[in-house]
RNA sequence: GCGCCCGUAGCUCAGCGGAUAGAGCGUCGGACUUCGAAUCCGCAGGUCAUGGGUUCAAAUCCCAUCGGGCGCUCCA
C-alpha cells in the first residue's frame, strides 16, 4: 500500500534528477497537522543538496509529476514552506488499506525482508552465580523481542544463552555453598577459601545438599560435585523465571565443553599459527594491539589457568563456525570495553568482524521513592527479576523496559511500579485492545456479528478515522525498521500513539449506532485491533479480550 | 588521564537534520441516563547542559567545556 506511494515518489524524484544522480530514499510520514493533508515526505530536502538547488524548487517539479503519476492513489498534492510535499490520498485508498489489513490479519506486520538469513542472539547470559536481577531482565526483555521481531521479518533466529560454569567465580559459589552448610550445622571445620556470596538462596541450596549427595561427601574434597550442584539449581530458578517472564532460549551454551572438546586450545594455536601470540612474564597473550585494541590481553596466566577471554575467543569462533549471517551479543553497558579485544581476535582468526553486531545496555538504577536500593551481589542483597515481575506483573515490567532506549541508563522506580500499577501506560494500550473487544461484543448483541461484517467501499472515512488507518499503514514500515536498527523501544511509543488516536476517536464517536455506517466503523475496529494484537504479540504482552481487576489478578 | 553512554517540562524518558519540541507520572480544573471514565478535554510547566562551528534548515551533525553513569585486572 504505502509502497506505492514510496515507488511513485522515487520515480518522480529520479525523473527530475535525470539519470546517474544517486537517490535519497523516500519516506513518508503523518504530518503533525491533519489539515496538513494524510501523509508528507521530505524527498525535496534530501535531493537539495545532490542536486544543489532549493528545496521548495524540486518540491514543485517533484509535486507536478505526481500530481500526473500518482492521480489514482491522490486527491490533492500541496507543496508548502519549506519543500514538503503533502498528501491528501483518495478515499479507495483508504479502502484498499482497510482490506489489505483485513486480509493479511495475524501476518499483517511480517515479512520476509529477512530472506532466511541465519542470525544467533546471545542475550542474559548472566553467571549461575545468583538469581537474575533487573539489569538482566532489561537485557533479556530487549533480547527476546529483538529475537521476535527479526523472526517476524523473516530471519532464522537462534536465541542463545551462555552459561560461565568454567572459572572461578563459579568455584566461588561452591565454597560459598559449602562454607554455609557448615555454618548452619555448626560443623566447625577449615575451609581452604571463603565463598563470596551470600544471601537466602545460598542457604536454600545448602539445604537442598543433603538430599543430593551422602553427608558424609559433603566436603571440600568433593567441592567439584557441590559446584555443579550448586550450578544446575540456579540455573533451574533462572530457567524458571525466564520461562514464567516468556522468556525462552533455543540453546544453553555451556562454557565447560569449549574446555571440554579442546575449543579453547584450538582458539589459542590458530591464534598462533597466525603469529599473533607471544610469551611474557610467564603468561602467554594475545597480541591484541595489532589488530585495534589498545592493550595485549592475557590468554594463560602464569598459574596456567585460562582466562575468561581466551574461552570467550573460543566461544565466538564456534559461533561464526556454526554458520550464522549474524551475530547479536547483547551485553551489560559495563563490558563494553571488552569488545574490541574480541573483535581484535575475530579479525585475527580471519573472522568478519563486521558479522558480530554488540547491544550495550546501559544499567537499571533501582530505588525505592527517593532513596536509592543498595545492590550488592555478594552481601545478597538485591532486587531480583523474579520479585519485580512479582510485584508489577509481567506486561508491565516488559513494557517499561521497552519505552527506553537500551543505551539510556534507566531508573526504575519500585515503589511507582507498584503503585501506580493501575495507570501504567501498559494498561493504556490493553485497555484499547479490551474496549475494542467489548465494542464487539456489544455490536454481536445488536445483530452486528464481526465476523459477517460487509465492507462497503462508498462509505466515506473522516478525517480521524484516516489518522487511525495511517497510524496502521505505516506499522509494517516500523517493524521492519526497528528490525534493520535493533531498535526495539520504538514499537511500545508506536503503540501508545496509535491508541492515543483510537481513545480520543471512542470518545468523539459512537461506534455502534442505530445509522448505516455503523458496520464500517465496527471494521475500522477490527483493523486496529489487528494492529493492536500484532504489535502486542512482538512485545510478548498480553493483548485481553477483557480488562481485570488487579486485585483479583495477582503475582501473574 | 583515556574510552563508551547520557545531560530535553517538577520527576522518568521519547524525538536524533526539516513545518508551532512530545508522552507518561505529578499539580490544578472540567466531562459518565447511551458502545467499559483503566478513558477523554483543558490550564500550568522548556535559554532541548554551556560555548563555538557546519547547513537554506540543528534538540538532532562536528569541536571544546562542564556535569552524571560505566569501563580501563594475569576478575568474570
Amino acid at each position: 500500500m504505502i509502497e506505492t506511494l514510496l515507488k511513485l515518489i522515487n520515480d518522480a524524484s529520479s525523473k527530475y534528477a535525470g539519470p546517474g544522480v544517486s537517490l535519497p530514499r523516500a519516506a513518508v510520514t503523518v504530518p503533525p497537522n491533519p489539515a496538513q493533508g494524510d501523509f508528507t515526505t521530505g524527498i525535496a530536502f534530501g535531493l537539495a543538496p545532490v542536486l544543489k538547488k532549493p528545496p521548495l524548487e524540486i518540491a514543485a517539479a517533484v509535486a507536478a509529476t505526481l500530481r500526473d503519476t500518482a492521480a489514482g492513489i491522490v486527491e490533492t498534492i500541496d507543496v508548502v514552506k519549506p519543500g514538503h510535499i503533502n498528501f491528501l490520498l483518495r478515499q479507495s485508498f483508504w479502502h484498499d488499506t482497510l482490506d489489505s489489513i483485513l486480509e493479511k490479519g495475524a501476518g499483517y506486520g511480517s515479512s520476509d525482508h529477512g530472506g532466511g538469513h541465519k542470525v544467533l542472539l546471545e542475550y542474559i547470559s548472566a553467571n549461575p552465580t545468583g538469581p537474575i536481577h533487573v539489569g538482566h531482565g532489561r537485557g533479556a526483555v530487549i533480547g527476546d523481542v529483538l529475537a521476535r521481531i527479526l523472526a517476524s521479518q523473516g530471519y532464522e533466529v537462534t536465541r542463545e544463552y551462555y552459561i560461565n560454569d568454567a572459572g572461578n567465580q563459579v568455584l566461588s559459589l561452591g565454597y560459598s555453598v559449602l562454607g554455609d552448610y557448615y555454618r548452619s550445622r555448626h560443623i566447625d571445620t577449615a575451609v581452604s577459601r571463603p565463598g563470596e556470596y551470600q544471601g537466602a538462596y545460598i542457604h536454600d541450596i545448602s539445604s537442598a545438599l543433603e538430599t543430593a549427595m551422602p553427608a558424609a561427601d559433603i566436603n571440600e574434597e568433593h567441592i567439584r560435585t557441590i559446584t555443579e550442584f550448586a550450578v544446575s539449581s540456579i540455573l533451574d530458578g533462572i530457567r524458571q523465571v525466564l520461562g514464567g517472564f516468556d522468556i525462552l532460549f533455543d540453546r544453553w551454551f555451556s562454557e565447560k565443553q569449549l574446555f571440554g572438546d579442546g575449543s579453547i586450545r584450538r582458539a589459542i594455536s590458530g591464534l598462533e599459527a597466525r603469529g599473533a601470540v607471544k610469551q611474557e612474564d610467564g603468561a602467554t597473550w594475545f597480541l591484541s594491539t595489532r589488530y585495534g585494541d589498545e592493550k595485549d590481553r592475557v590468554l594463560q596466566k602464569q598459574t596456567g589457568e585460562l582466562t575468561y577471554f581466551a574461552s570467550d575467543i573460543a566461544y565466538h569462533v564456534n559461533k561464526y563456525e556454526r554458520g550464522y549471517d549474524l551475530l547479536i551479543n547483547i551485553w551489560g553497558a559495563d563490558h563494553h570495553g571488552y569488545l574490541p579485544r574480541v573483535r581484535a581476535a575475530m579479525r585475527a582468526l580471519g573472522y568478519d568482524p563486521g558479522r558480530l553486531a554488540v547491544l550495550f545496555v546501559q544499567m537499571v538504577r533501582l530505588t525505592r521513592g527517593d532513596k536509592p536500593v543498595a545492590m550488592s551481589k555478594r552481601a545478597g542483597e538485591y532486587v531480583t527479576l523474579k520479585d519485580l515481575v512479582d510485584e508489577a506483573g509481567t506486561d508491565a515490567v516488559r513494557f517499561f523496559f521497552l519505552q527506553r532506549s537500551h543505551e539510556s541508563q534507566l531508573v526504575f522506580d519500585i515503589e511507582l511500579a507498584k503503585k501506580q500499577s493501575q495507570e501504567n501506560p501498559v494498561y493504556y494500550v490493553q485497555y484499547a485492545h479490551a474496549r475494542i473487544a467489548s465494542i464487539f461484543g456489544f455490536a454481536a448483541a445488536r445483530g452486528w456479528p464481526v465476523d459477517a461484517l460487509k465492507h462497503r467501499q462508498d462509505y466515506s472515512f473522516s478525517s480521524q478515522e484516516k489518522m487511525l488507518l495511517s497510524q496502521c499503514l505505516l506499522y509494517p514500515g516500523l517493524i521492519r525498521d526497528i528490525a534493520a536498527r535493533r531498535e526495539p523501544h520504538r514499537l511500545t511509543h508506536f503503540l501508545v500513539e496509535l491508541v492515543g488516536i483510537l481513545h480520543k476517536y471512542y470518545t468523539d464517536t459512537r461506534v455502534v449506532d442505530s445509522d448505516a455506517d455503523t458496520e464500517q466503523r465496527l471494521l475500522l475496529m477490527k483493523t486496529v485491533k489487528i494492529v493492536l494484537k500484532n504489535a502486542l504479540d512482538l512485545l510478548g504482552i498480553h493483548a485481553p479480550e477483557k480488562m481485570e481487576k488487579l486485585e483479583e489478578n495477582p503475582a501473574r
